[in-house]
DNA sequence: GGTTACGAAGATGTTGACAATTTGTAAAAA
DNA sequence: TTTTTACAAATTGTCAACATCTTCGTAACC
């Protein structure tokens, strides 16, 4: 019996459309990195009384988003590059962890629903020159169906339910769609057939070099970038 | 510079202190696993107002020490033998990974101090011939320094500001003072070498054999007292 | 001129009451 | 007897007001 997607939950409470409503809003900048939250202010904006605002900002500090400290208040979190790869070093614990015991624990059905996706996605890279979807959203989807396919209920709750909202933000906010697009795809591919093959040690392997790449692509990224300011100054923004 | 351990922080805010009379609670079986609770019941118990009950009900959900059900209400989290091993298993994947960075980020200070602890804990050991102390709260210490020592900000919050109650309270429940003490001081040791001398990849690899052989304990364990229910009948309590 | 002390303004923490939802019970119908 | 329905009690979610703490500006003092 496949686990319950944490990310797929309703929204039944207002508390919790206001959690989604920030949460996305976070995610994808509109509030700012670091800046610091006006209980009063925001409650206001979204016609709810100060508690009901409060309960939306445990849920967010739940996951990572915002960072409270008693008596002062709540900050959205601030991206720094150090974080970034901090994330990332846990990713590649977890998923790697993730994807061996996927390939221990996933049923056979789940395993064909896994290849019919990776099907699915080759034909959408072939069709769109596969730079810009795949990497978004078909990467996202690779990768939460095997954490599912795990059926580690602790690495469920704990990759999908706080730490991928923080993976979407720093993708939004570092503007990440790297042309990793094709090599990510046979690496996927890999991957899969590893896990077909019920090999959890090489799965595991596989997963962690996938991620273990894209950090080393992020860090050669930050040093370039920084090599040019020195050059010519800070950059704005 | 070190960073800060999340468990040393100070309660100041009433819900804190209530915060962390329950999490005591729940860790130690007071409250018993998978009851039910009742706000108004635990309000007035504490003297409090369910508002600020409430608080604390939301950073005992962001241990993982208790679920809530929206309109339903909050249960202490069931302490289940799959439960215990999944949580092992992500141990295992942390654990192992802030032990490769500790090797990498420790400072040498750091380092000369987590040998120090370890000497510490052998002449206790002799002392008291190894077996009550050291498991629990040597072994804490060890697993303690080394994740600091990652410098990893995600690291540590996840698995000091998490994880680590949810270990505790498994520890509790299933009474857990295993006759491992000599045999993972021993192995405490193999890694601070290898930390010492900087071999991230080997310390990752003797803590995820420490953590794992400790899963196998219990899973030898659990078999054996399943296999005892199956010939006397279920166990009380 | 710089530093400290005080006070006002604003923000967060806490409270009790009200509204909406769930759940258990009892009566009515099949 | 079993199922369904309606009601009532209790629980959770939400709200507005009060208490407490932080912060910032001003003024007094060294």
């Amino acid at each position: 019996m496949p686990l319950d997607d944490p990310t797929k939950i309703v929204a039944v409470t207002t508390a919790d459309k206001v959690f989604e409503q920030m949460q996305r809003a976070i995610v994808e900048g509109e509030l700012l990195a670091g800046s610091k939250i006006s209980e009063p202010e925001l409650a206001k904006q979204y016609q709810i009384s100060r508690s009901t605002l409060r309960e939306a900002l445990n849920r967010l500090e739940k996951c990572h988003l915002i960072e409270r400290k008693a008596n002062v208040g709540s900050r959205v979190v601030q991206c720094t590059t150090q974080g970034l790869l901090d994330l990332y070093f846990v990713r590649e614990a977890l998923e790697g962890m993730a994807c061996r015991q996927a390939a221990e624990n996933m049923s056979d059905a789940e395993i064909v629903d896994m290849k019919a996706m990776l099907n699915q996605h080759a034909m959408s890279q072939a069709l769109k020159d596969g730079v810009a979807y795949y990497q978004e959203e078909g990467d996202l989807d690779f990768h939460y169906k095997v954490i599912l396919g795990s059926h580690n209920a602790q690495l469920i709750n704990l990759i999908c339910g706080q730490l991928y909202h923080l993976v979407r933000m720093y993708r939004c906010q570092f503007g990440m769609h790297s042309p990793r697009a094709s090599r990510a795809f046979s690496e996927h591919a890999q991957i899969i057939e590893a896990i077909s093959d019920r090999d959890g040690e090489l799965a595991e392997i596989l997963m962690r070099r996938h991620i273990a790449a894209s950090r080393k692509n992020i860090e050669t990224k930050i040093a370039r970038q920084l090599a040019a300011e020195l050059k010519t100054g800070p950059t704005p923004v």
